[in-house]
DNA sequence: ATTAGCACTCGGATGTTTTAAGTGCTAAAG
DNA sequence: CTTTAGCACTTAAAACATCCGAGTGCTAAT
């Protein structure tokens, strides 16, 4: 059904007041606060029909408007204006993302700036299909390895190994390279596998050691593969969770992997996703909307950054930063084949 | 003044009922559930007493026992038995913390199990104090360096430095052994100062290289430095906050670092420090107790865990908890001299 | 020294009344 | 035909009132 321009300002008043209020938004509200040249009554008329086209509801029979799922998807594909974010918001994330680090740690700086900005816990999913580009081992000290894994979208990552016997320099150079030159490629999640098979292969020799670094690249791999959800403490702060039982919940449905992780999964390879309420496949997550930036470029994604929350969320701001987080990140990644091809 | 054997046993009774319960206790509860044999008359007049001397409270004047500051303080010093933990907590323990990774990363998955076993937060506190041991520049690519430094609690941190110019090995391998002969000792927390210091000193050919390390280097380690806390979502369990206010007002607590930092400052280097309510220096944790493990040896400690809650708390599972988390980590800790004198 | 018994206190649960915000509808006005 | 004034009606939430039970302190008897 098309709206006419005075419904189309009624809905997206109610969205706009009620996302910055919490509260369900009446008629008279309505008149004074926006500029809505009509009186009480004729406004009430029209929230009634959008009502009864689903894009309001009223959570008793008395009571004020709030968006339905389907009023807030309206508003996302027609209402919404674009926002700009606050100097004092870039300023912030500027500081923040200062380019040190590699992108693992740059997407944990960046789910931690966006949650505290958008004051929403904020889900970090680290782009799990990722390929060796390198690997390197580096004695740190007589019974110390340091093993450094470098992926093909530029994460770095690192582990300590701890050896039984000690081992020569020369040596450990010789693994270095073997390994380097034979694992091009592996999965990462596959990586200690990998290294224990080459201990069948041809480095029987080196047979302890590959052991002890398989199992310590293990649970470095499988620990970073876990997601990192920023500030969930926000969420107190939300009207919505003033009773503690329902904060609860929330916090649980966002600690079950599963939840969270077939979400964020059905979201397509669109840049940025946005899961409204029911939309959701999950039945739990009805009165949650879901925001999804897939950091990167569309050929190349690094990772996932979602907002979370009530459906009662700021769409336009949240928006507005993912989409300035992804253009800084464009200028922080490497630009592929200059950078990462010279580690040996 | 000198409690008698009952009134110890009420003292403690009232004490760990109340931990487990949350209720205020009363005089029909204590005979039933603990063996008393008085009636329930004999026991309302000792408890008066207790009262009287100041172990218990009444939350208001006809409810139950509420242990005191100094009812907790007496049970923690006099009354509290030594509790062994549960083999499902041991294999959680021993499972999780497993011994990869350096002392940082054994310390963060202490305060992680620690705070899942107690249902408590648990913040870690990494001795800022510590002073470089070895550091390592090692080049991953044409571009980018690994900076690896070791500091002498064993604690391994690293980070990328970015180039603007590409630097061919040899020069690197020289200038990582210059910088390692000549900033051991160095405290952490000025390494980056010390770095920007040797380009005056001798090492301006290096000039735009050991400003990169050096930014990277502060960025890392001032990081680092941060507390981390574990599992602050675990309080919406508790009774206590029922009421997300309180709930509310206690995350901040814990967020600004100043109350966390001045409190856990303000104990001494004893191995186990357990502070109660209101013999907090802090007005505002009065209704809270923390105890603290200094991590390692007498000597020579490598971080502080502290559970924190309300006053309520589990004192022996905790000190059972932490003591076993200490005596995992004198296990793991490297014996100093062996295996940290190696890294070139 | 202990305890049975009882009057007393008070928080919390339950029920009732009041208030304020907001609606839908009707009928009149534009 | 559209808009609006006016009013009866609905409901949540706040305010107030009542009741109940767990627990106490004290007295007097054991």
């Amino acid at each position: 059904m098309k709206l006419d321009e005075r419904k189309k300002k009624i809905l997206s008043s109610v969205v706009e007041d009620y996302i910055a209020s919490a509260e369900p938004v009446g008629s008279k509200t309505l008149v004074e606060k926006y500029k809505l040249n009509y009186s009480s009554a004729t406004i009430r008329n029209e929230m009634k029909i959008l009502e009864d086209e689903g894009y309001l509801e009223q959570v008793h029979i008395s009571s004020g408007r709030v968006p339905s799922t389907k009023g807030y998807r309206y508003y996302v594909d027609n209402l919404m204006k674009d926002k700009n974010l606050s100097m004092l918001d870039i300023n912030y994330i500027d500081n923040t993302i200062t380019g040190y680090g590699d992108i693992g740690k740059l997407l944990e700086q960046a789910a931690d700036v966006v949650s505290k900005i958008l004051l929403r816990p904020t889900v970090l999913t680290l782009k799990s299909s990722d390929l060796l580009e390198h690997i390197k081992i580096v004695k740190i000290s007589e019974k110390l390895l340091l093993v450094v894994i470098m992926s093909q979208n530029g994460t770095v990552k690192d582990c300590i190994a701890k050896l039984t016997d000690s081992i020569p320099d020369e040596r450990i150079e010789e693994l270095s390279e073997v390994l380097d030159r034979n694992l091009l490629g592996t999965p990462l999640e596959n990586l200690h596998i990998a290294l224990n098979k080459m201990i069948e292969k041809d480095l029987q020799k080196f047979s302890n050691i590959l052991g002890e670094i398989s199992e310590s690249v293990k649970y470095e791999l499988n620990k970073e593969r876990k997601k990192l959800s920023a500030n969930v403490e926000s969420i107190l702060d939300l009207p919505e969770f003033s009773d503690v039982e329902k904060a609860k919940n929330f916090v649980n449905i966002l600690s079950t992997k599963e939840i969270i992780d077939d979400t964020l999964l059905s979201i397509k390879d669109e840049n940025l996703g946005i899961i409204i309420g029911s939309e959701n496949q999950e039945l739990l997550l009805k009165d949650y909307s879901i925001i999804t930036l897939n950091v990167g470029d569309k050929d190349k994604t690094v990772g996932k950054l979602s907002v979370i929350g009530p459906k009662r969320m700021d769409y336009s701001k949240t928006v507005a930063t993912l989409k300035y987080i992804n253009h800084k990140f464009k200028n922080l990644l490497p630009t592929e084949s200059k950078n990462n091809k010279e580690m040996k």
